[in-house]
RNA sequence: GUGGGUGUAGCUCAGUUGGUUAGAGCACUUGGUUGUGGCCCAAGAGGCCGUGGGUUCAAAUCCCAUCACUCACCCCA
């Protein structure tokens, strides 16, 4: 038996790659137009830095990060998400004072030690977008419309779904109705929400069980309890996303897993996925600078993408990416012919055509099929007779046309004849 | 961590109540055309039937274990 890749870690074989480069090629240049610059940091970070931001008693930190003493005795911990270490340079190399307002991405792995299935892995790739230096309503929107417009760009339809959380000030006296509400009908939930009244009890909001959705009717919900300045915040967020013409629905119940999140927050729904219906997710983080050891004022908002989920979703409305073929496969018979066909690509390959040639001199035949199989534009037939005759022939694969290219002089020579008609 | 499904060729899958040498399509190689691709035809190559044990005269097929993959729960992008 070989030996085997990891569970949950995959390989992207070259026949998706070209999918995955088209998305990062599209989100880097829709990113640039919105004003965000690329920021690149390490996998792995001290453990700690996650278990400030995403907090300590949430799934990620208590039971999926992979967590592990180095040589020196510390422990490191490869990044389960994107936020945290683009918050900790921001804070170590003091960005804001580079520019007040900072527009931030990054794209990369991701890892989670959880149970795989459709859409999720243990390492994942994310595309990561932060804005730090303003609480102004307009950057909320605006990150919602940039994501909504990348994913309509791909091709894709998905849904917006935001709501508040509130802020430190509101927070926990909705978090007491709350728990007043669950208190009340404790016996008659399910374990999973009985549990959650402890751990995270804005969780029982989104619960899948039927009994319980029955018992939650009339729960209190958040938007209804926001302070002042938040309800503001929230209402403004909305008039600016109708402003601008995005669809979207107010859901009451939804909630975010980390647990820096404040305010805003919002997720980029389909329902082509099985389980994992959030293609993308963010929210505004006020604290977490501050929490983190930043400036204490720094209000923060971001979201990130999954990249294999959008893959998927490509995949299924057949949108999938192909390499092109290459312009041009020279097919050459005879050792001296190969020998000059092989100088000729390295110099059509200069001149910046895609070129390919069979390296193993099999028959024309053979060679007409490779051509044609990897979707070769034109093919360029030199053999013996060709050399003897100082003349040999350019394909084009599509119409069939031929026609004869002097082969006097050198190959470089030859190269001047036929790449003007490959480039027309 | 919990539960379900599936493991046969590179890929997608057949394989009868257990019964000779395990099959098809696609892909691959060669030939039909001493030098012209896609279509067609022919031939070829490719398998520890996930792995280990058991039952049996006989196991891809039945039983047990184990591993892998997969989907769902939990949680989450």
């Amino acid at each position: 038996m070989s030996v085997q890749g990891l569970k949950g870690f995959k390989d992207i074989l070259p026949a998706e790659v070209a999918t995955w480069q088209r998305i990062e090629a599209a989100a880097r240049a829709l990113f640039h137009r919105y004003g965000f610059t690329e920021i690149r940091v390490p996998i792995l970070e001290k453990t700690e830095l996650f278990v400030r931001s995403i907090g300590e008693a949430t799934d990620i930190v208590e039971k999926e990060m992979y967590t592990f003493e180095d040589r020196n005795g510390a422990s490191i911990t490869m990044r389960p998400e994107g936020t945290a270490p683009v918050l900790r340079a921001f804070i170590q190399h003091n960005l804001q004072l580079l520019q007040p307002i900072q527009r931030l991405y990054t794209i990369g792995p991701m890892f989670r030690h959880e149970r795989p299935q459709k859409g999720r892995l243990r390492q994942f790739h994310q595309m990561s977008v932060e804005v730090l230096g303003t609480d102004q309503p307009m950057v909320d929107a605006e990150l919602m419309a940039m994501a909504w417009q990348l994913l309509g760009e791909l091709g894709l339809t998905v849904s917006l779904e935001i709501n508040s959380l509130g802020c430190p000030e509101c927070r926990p006296a909705y978090n007491q109705a709350l728990l007043d509400f669950i208190g009340e009908r404790n016996e008659k939930l399910c374990e999973d929400c009985q549990r959650r009244r402890t751990t995270n009890p804005l969780r029982v909001l989104d619960c899948k069980n039927e009994a319980c959705r029955e018992q939650y009717q009339g729960i209190p919900e958040l938007p209804d309890h926001l302070c002042d300045t938040c309800a503001e915040h929230f209402a403004e967020v909305r008039r600016l996303l109708a402003l601008l013409e995005i669809p979207y629905l107010v859901n009451p119940f939804m909630v975010r897993g980390l647990d820096y999140y404040t305010r805003t927050t919002f997720e980029l729904i389909t329902a082509d996925l099985g389980a994992q219906s959030a293609v993308g997710a963010g929210g505004r983080y006020d604290g977490l600078v501050g929490q983190l050891g930043g400036p204490k004022k720094m209000p923060g908002i971001g979201f990130a993408i999954g990249m294999e989920r959008l893959v998927l979703l490509l995949e299924q409305v057949g949108a999938a990416e192909e390499e092109p073929g290459p312009d041009l496969f020279i097919a050459a018979l005879g050792d001296e012919a190969r020998q000059q066909a092989f100088r000729l690509m390295q110099l059509c390959r200069q001149s910046g055509l895609k070129t390919a040639m069979d390296p193993a001199g099999r028959s024309l035949k053979n060679q007409m099929k490779q051509a044609g199989k990897s979707r070769a534009r034109f093919t360029f037939i030199v053999g013996e007779e060709e050399l003897a005759q100082k003349a040999a022939i350019l394909r084009d694969m599509a119409s069939k046309e031929q026609q004869e290219i002097s082969l006097a002089g050198e190959p470089a020579g030859w190269r001047d004849r036929i790449v003007p008609i490959i480039n027309r």
